[in-house]
DNA sequence: ACCTCTCATCGAAGCGTTTCGACGAAGCGC
DNA sequence: GCGCTTCGTCGAAACGCTTCGATGAGAGGT
């Protein structure tokens, strides 16, 4: 493999001189720069990428420390693709840190060793013990979520309150009273997921807002469970004409169930799905109408946020909340009125 | 951040003493190596990876070079977590490199620039461009599918022969004489993409063998598609008792297809998906039976296959064929008998 | 003709490791 | 008591680049 100095001498100038007109850090001669780019050519030169990061301090790569890439619905895998390609466009390289919450210690070692310029962290908890460490270890980092506290902390997430809000909204004007929530399970509020608690408060907030009474429910992420808990729903309320889910697995769940009670979706009952992923409402039938997460918007905007940390000189990019988006299917109609329940307490 | 110097100077040796200790190359008096480690302790020394890597020319970092991790279904994630996993078992990191088909110069490059002491490639096609390169380059590396000319080449891959084999006879086995198989898209046929042409073959060559009529269609990856797909086979042959799909997102549309002439499932017919991803099977409604994609296996295995090349000490792991799981679902049943139409031609 | 400035280029000192050869001190056989 | 290993450690030379200060050649001003 050619280095540096087979380019120098083949171009018959020094070796900083080829660095500098490799890397514009100093005004070369066109002529010489000339020579310089044919004699790298013709020996197929690239820089050696950990000399580079030896010498220069900045090793160029970008590490993302994810829990889980797969599971059905390809959302984190949207994302870790933004994230991939955003940090290639910027001349980066991502390295993968699979990571469970509890190992915080290994992510300080990794983060000391100077591999990664900067670190991505997703799915963070309110309280995350891994946002100490990166701290702790001054190393530039952005999470893809946020913390309790999010006052001074680089951050993308999705804005539950305004996906919320335009989901409740929507289905109001179309004459829906009683309407529930389906959400991720107990377990992952218990352990601070943020998507799960703060979505669930978004909820409350805005059917208080509307004047309604909100009815919600925890859910594991199963069609089985899924299926239960509108089981309890529709017996619960027998009002219900629609049902809000944040869990893709359950919706299926929902689907089952209220196919299987002769419930027509939407006319009985209109379902929308929330932060979900591409593709996912068109596998039901009637095909889902879902306010889809925007998983690759989030992974370009987290390497943006990174690295505008990276570089002094860049503006630093603020924190943003990105709303989901609405894909319109045929779950979701005018609520039926021959009910006339009163609405609950 | 401590450097080696400093935990010499810490411990009252000299830098390669350090060196040694850590690595173990060569003896150290146990007496000195306790204060090396106390002293690296103390200064919560964690060896600059850059520095390492160029000394001793290896990098310990493989790279993935993959086209699309996201879509429906995670079999790609399932996968790309598996080998992030497994390298970090083996102290190695893993860098994405999202690359197309046709950005083989791209590839060339990176490899050149030593970043990677390997790279995994996945979704290779049969002619693939992307192989040459890696070769040329003199870069060990492995292949998540084959070639054309598997030869001599490091690969894994489904055995798409094996996992056909055993649901063809798994049909049979139940009565069944009128067997479909759904595909990718022709364009995927096309492009060389290996599992559509190996099961497509494998197809035929298992139902000649039973003796009976092979009728198999592409599809394009959707629902609606599949259902078209769907349609058209059942007036194709009246006979029709099995379908069997490699197309996770067709595989909805021939549920809705059969659904909405009111066959039922598996009563009518039966379905059966192969090289699915887990959890997909629950999404239907009856679950359906699957043979799900050995995804996180074949990370393990494709680590391990290039990881023996990069250390001539270890055995080589030979190139292995994985064939899928059957996963019971409630899909599948025996073939009604009433039909009796004559095998096809 | 002299001094000063700018421009293009060079040489050398790092960056933080690994690894090779060397070296002193013991331990051994004779 | 002499040479020979063996053991534990050291010093220094890489690894391939970046970057800083220096230098020489012209250009420009006086």
């Amino acid at each position: 493999m050619a280095t540096i100095t087979d380019v120098a001498r083949a171009a018959g100038v020094s070796v900083s001189t080829v660095s500098y007109a490799i890397s514009g850090a100093r005004p070369i001669r066109p002529e010489t720069r000339e020579r310089i780019h044919a004699a790298m050519h013709r020996l197929g030169f690239q820089p050696n990428a950990m000399a580079r990061s030896l010498a220069s301090r900045r090793s160029r790569v970008i590490a993302l420390i994810y829990p889980q890439i797969g599971g059905i619905g390809g959302t984190a895998g949207e994302f870790v693709q933004a994230v991939a390609e955003r940090a290639r466009e910027a001349g980066y390289q991502l390295v993968l840190w699979p990571f469970r919450a509890d190992q915080a210690g290994e992510i300080r070692n990794l983060a000391r060793q100077g591999m990664a310029d900067g670190v991505l962290i997703m799915e963070v908890c309110l309280d995350d013990e891994r946002i100490d460490v990166l701290e702790a270890s001054e190393v530039p980092y952005a999470m893809i979520g946020r913390t309790r506290d999010v006052a001074e902390r680089p951050s993308v997430d999705i804005d539950f309150a305004s996906t919320m809000a335009t989901a409740i909204s929507h289905l109001v004007g179309l004459g829906h009273r009683h309407i529930a929530f389906v959400n991720h399970s107990e377990d992952q509020i218990t352990a601070g997921y943020g998507p799960a608690v703060r979505s669930a408060a978004a909820f409350d907030e805005c059917m208080t807002a509307h004047g309604l009474a909100p009815l919600s429910r925890t859910c594991d992420d199963s069609p089985v469970m899924g299926r239960a808990v509108t089981a309890d729903l529709l017996d619960t309320d027998p009002g219900l004409t629609a049902i809000v889910t944040m869990n893709e697995l359950a919706t299926f769940g929902v689907y089952a169930e209220l196919t299987s009670r002769g419930l027509s979706i939407p006319g009985d009952v209109s379902v929308l799905g929330i932060v979900t992923s591409p593709g996912v409402g068109t596998l039901s039938y009637p095909p889902l109408t879902t306010m889809h997460s925007p998983g690759a918007k989030l992974g370009r905007l987290a390497v943006d946020c990174l690295l505008s940390q990276l570089d002094p000189a860049t503006t630093p990019v603020p924190n943003q909340l990105i709303p989901c988006v609405l894909e319109p299917g045929m779950s979701i109609g005018p609520a039926r009125t021959d009910l006339d329940v009163p609405p609950r307490p």
